[in-house]
DNA sequence: ACAAAAGTGTTCGCTTTACACCCATGT
DNA sequence: ACATGGGTGTAAAGCGAACACTTTTGT
């Protein structure tokens, strides 16, 4: 076969954050072109000298100022040819998971605006853009089930309520307390750290750490969390 | 951003088949190239005109002649810059399980040979195909526990020792046959045919079916088939 | 009769689930 | 004292795992 024909290859990054019970999604104002003003996910053409893991760490900094240390590849979407008005562009989409409060988005030369938006109040996206985060979504929810998420979304010292309220809001529906705290427990990645913290009234909650060590570990392993009622 | 650069896109597709308590692979020789000689997975340039499902398709028809139904996007290779040494070349791979007695491969213009080889006796591959096996491998058998598989590899009418073998055949570990029957006969997507086979001696053995919607329905949903013992 | 493959139930232990009250602190 | 959020135990049911013999046929 000949030289193939010109189709641009693309990365785009879909950042969730979380904070007090919501979930954020990052995303940036389109400087430019037929989709320019409107919202978009932080994302850009792969460059023929770094690889697509370089391509979207790069263009999630340049578009964001928003550094992460881990993104999962998500899924490729290539099937419709007119997915994107420029002409054909194929786009590698990963995800990733941050505590927002730390991660100030700018906007940079390529975006006129990056901000976070609650899920629930996200504006209309350019591209094919509400379907990728649509199945990044259900990505995300179907990994709760198999693998410890939390560290990435949480202050490095949390109570054991952050880390329900983060399950509860993901999943949108309740867990049973109890039940949920006896299994992550059980799972030992959780250090007590002999702090406390209290928010207005009510008894002090301990703090926790996770213990990055087993963290890493049960992520690789694909444990078990089944979630039906917590 | 400007014009992207050159990368290509391809699409590559690993093809399972099943037969007689082996798993088998499809390759293809390559006629062209640095690697003429080799073998390597179907697969080839995406057209600018066509989506990537309809590429890989498309490609495996062409250097194999074979033709499947559904085909699962597995993993997109691109973070190694130097995978391929025509250039930078990212490749979309997908994956495939056919029963492999139905379809005679047969080399087409871009391939000298094509051919069916069993798992555990493959030639060097080109390219990095031998970690895009070993990543579709990994994929198939977690998949066995969360979906049900078969309606692809074996014969429409079919005895349940054929279906225990596939398991353990992919699994490459025993299953408890009581246990395994219980569990499958339970998710209610077997219909037994009434007739009967017999091989040599021992008693026959009835056939049955996959019903066909409820196979579909529990792919979609994501069952659970706990496979520890069967 | 024996060899070969198909078919079938029960028991035990663990995990999941459902469920409600007390604790520590602030106001 | 009451409001607020934090923290805890137990019993019942269901599921997974372990385990061996009988049936039907050919030779």
């Amino acid at each position: 076969m000949a030289a193939a024909p010109a189709i641009r290859l693309a990365v785009d990054a879909i950042v969730f954050g979380y904070r007090e019970g919501r979930l954020f999604l990052l995303l940036i104002q389109r400087r430019f072109g037929a989709t320019k003003g409107m919202w978009a996910l932080p994302g850009g053409f792969v460059l023929s000298s770094e690889g697509l893991t370089t391509a979207v760490h790069r263009e999630l900094k340049e578009e964001t100022g928003i550094a992460v240390k881990w993104m999962e590849q998500l899924f490729t979407f290539g099937d419709d040819v007119h997915r994107d008005p420029r002409g054909r562009v194929v786009s590698v989409a990963y995800f990733a998971l941050v505590d927002p409060s730390a991660l100030k988005p700018h906007a940079d030369t390529d975006a006129s605006a990056a901000d976070w938006f609650p899920l629930d109040e996200l504006p209309k996206l350019a591209f094919d853009h509400s379907t990728i985060v649509r199945t990044a979504l259900d990505r995300l929810r179907a990994k709760l089930t198999y693998q410890p998420i939390g560290f990435e979304l949480l202050d490095r010292d949390f109570a054991f309520s952050d880390l329900e309220t983060l399950y509860t809001t993901i999943l949108e529906r309740p867990l049973d307390r109890r039940n949920f705290r006896k299994k992550f427990m059980a799972l030992g990645l959780l250090k007590a750290t002999g702090k406390s913290r209290q928010l207005g009234s009510g008894r002090p909650a301990q703090l926790f750490r996770f213990d990055r060590k087993s963290y890493e570990t049960l992520q690789q392993k694909g444990i078990f969390l089944d979630l039906n009622a917590g």
